[in-house]
DNA sequence: ATGTAC
């Protein structure tokens, strides 16, 4: 594996073997993943030998290794050139994501409410392996209409006010849900987790906002110096993980039948336009309203417990994912084709002026919401003109070290010391799931962002840093 | 990420 630098933050994997297009990795070459010791690389080029692929296998700078594809991977297939797509290029969070609201408060007047604030915080958002959701659904009816409303069916049963709908990626549901594509076996996963926040990296965080580096973008998404956030990650629980695994099963079968061969049999796909690639799509597009239901609810639930403690409210930013597949249209090579643009811990970032954009958002473009590692800062970005990788960023830190390696090298309740002597109040659900999570178990956030702007691929609004965390 | 194993 050889990589040519072709800018500071741009490198190229050549063409070798059954690679249809070059890789491309964006990052500072002080983030490229170690070529002999990590295989997130290899999962770049293999990438590039997908059918239909077109211009490169991208990684953005947080790359890592994932199920067949990297994390930090983006990939577009031509739909109507028998393009693929995969559920690996999508992972088993589908639509994984990030809500940020935002206080008309200052961090120094919550600072004596703070304590009380992460109690109720604490009580009010299941987490972990314990069961519990904000939202007891009635059963699967009312579960496929979440499945084909996400946020917006949220909003119309009462949860939620419909200037949110404005603040969600896609006004709170992508279209085309196939809940008759949904297992019963997910049904039964996903259908007592409506509104609860899972493990891993997943978190809520109060946050402050801590430096704007664009003032006119940042007035725009309503962030000034000082003001109090609360940010969640969380995505499609169990449901999400089912319809991956059953998705991938059917690939995995059909394969052959399209005469497809590929180098990692994580990579299981199938034709876009095939019944099984509808299929994947159709389930997928189920379990990204289920996501954005799941933050909906969790929104609501933070909102509760902030107006009590606070009698401040909350107001949404914006709701963005980082798994996901989307039919868009891109150019290439000089004409307009229908895409099938898989980002796989990577973020959209639509330019100012794109159409899909709401008008209030339109001058400063789409607000791009990147999560720290724990007792890390966060940022606020956006899209930029032109921009390379189908108009794509990074999404987050980027694991470097195992879960295991994280857990042996830390005691949960030592963390949990370091963090409060940084005046960063922590809620965990478990030591281990406190350990496992180390922030230097990831890579530097400001060098990913760094080097995602660098690259061109957006540009960065404001930094939030945490004040209290609440842990899966 | 995930009822951390079909």
């Amino acid at each position: 594996m050889e990589l040519v630098e072709e800018s500071p933050y741009r490198f190229r994997i050549d063409p070798l073997g059954e690679m249809r297009v070059p890789g491309v990795v964006f990052a500072a070459r002080s983030l490229l993943p170690d070529v002999r010791a990590d295989r997130s690389l290899d999962q770049v080029a293999n990438v590039a030998t997908l059918r239909g692929i077109v211009e490169a296998s991208y990684a953005m700078p947080d790359v890592h290794l994932g199920y067949g594809f990297p994390i930090g991977g983006v990939a577009a297939t031509d739909v109507e050139a028998g393009g693929v797509v995969s559920p690996g290029g999508v992972g088993f969070d589908i639509s994984c994501g990030v809500r940020l609201l935002v206080a008309d408060l200052d961090r120094a007047a919550l600072a004596p409410m703070l304590d009380r604030l992460m109690d109720g915080l604490d009580a009010a958002i299941p987490r972990g392996m314990t069961k519990g959701a904000v939202w007891k659904l009635s059963g699967r009816a009312q579960l496929d209409e979440l499945l084909v409303g996400g946020s917006r069916y949220a909003v119309e049963q009462g949860h939620g006010v419909e200037r949110d709908l404005a603040r969600c990626e896609d006004y709170g549901a992508v279209s085309d849900a196939d809940p008759g594509q949904v297992s019963d076996r997910a049904v039964q996963r996903g259908q007592g987790q409506v509104g609860s926040l899972g493990s891993g990296n997943h978190f809520l965080e109060v946050q402050a906002v801590d430096h704007i580096y664009d003032e006119a973008a940042a007035d725009a998404f309503g962030l000034r110096a000082g003001q109090v956030c609360v940010m969640i990650h969380s995505g499609s629980r169990g449901m999400g993980h089912q319809i991956c695994t059953d998705q991938l099963r059917v690939m995995e079968r059909v394969m052959p039948r399209y005469d497809i061969s590929v180098p990692d049999r994580q990579l299981a796909c199938a034709p876009v336009s095939s019944p099984e690639g509808r299929a994947y799509l159709g389930a997928m597009a189920a379990a990204a309203n289920y996501a954005r239901a799941n933050r909906q609810m969790l929104g609501q639930a933070a909102r509760r417990v902030f107006e009590r403690v606070t009698h401040r409210q909350l107001d949404l930013v914006y709701d963005i994912s980082h798994n996901l597949a989307k039919i868009e249209t891109h150019r290439v090579d000089g004409a307009e084709r229908r895409l099938c643009v898989h980002r796989k811990g990577a973020t959209r970032a639509l330019p100012p002026g794109h159409p899909d954009l709401p008008a209030d958002l339109a001058a400063a473009g789409q607000p791009v919401l990147i999560p720290g590692s724990m007792g890390t800062p966060s940022y606020v970005l956006t899209g930029v003109e032109g921009a390379p990788a189908f108009a794509s960023t990074c999404h987050g830190a980027g694991r470097v070290r195992s879960r295991k390696q994280a857990a042996k090298a830390v005691h949960g309740r030592d963390l949990r010391h370091q963090l409060e002597a940084h005046d960063i109040l922590v809620r965990g659900a478990s030591w281990r799931g406190l350990a496992e999570e180390a922030p230097d178990a990831y890579k530097d956030i400001s060098a990913v962002v760094e080097s995602a702007e660098g690259g061109g691929l957006c540009r960065q609004v404001a930094r939030l840093v945490p004040v209290g965390v609440v842990k899966g």
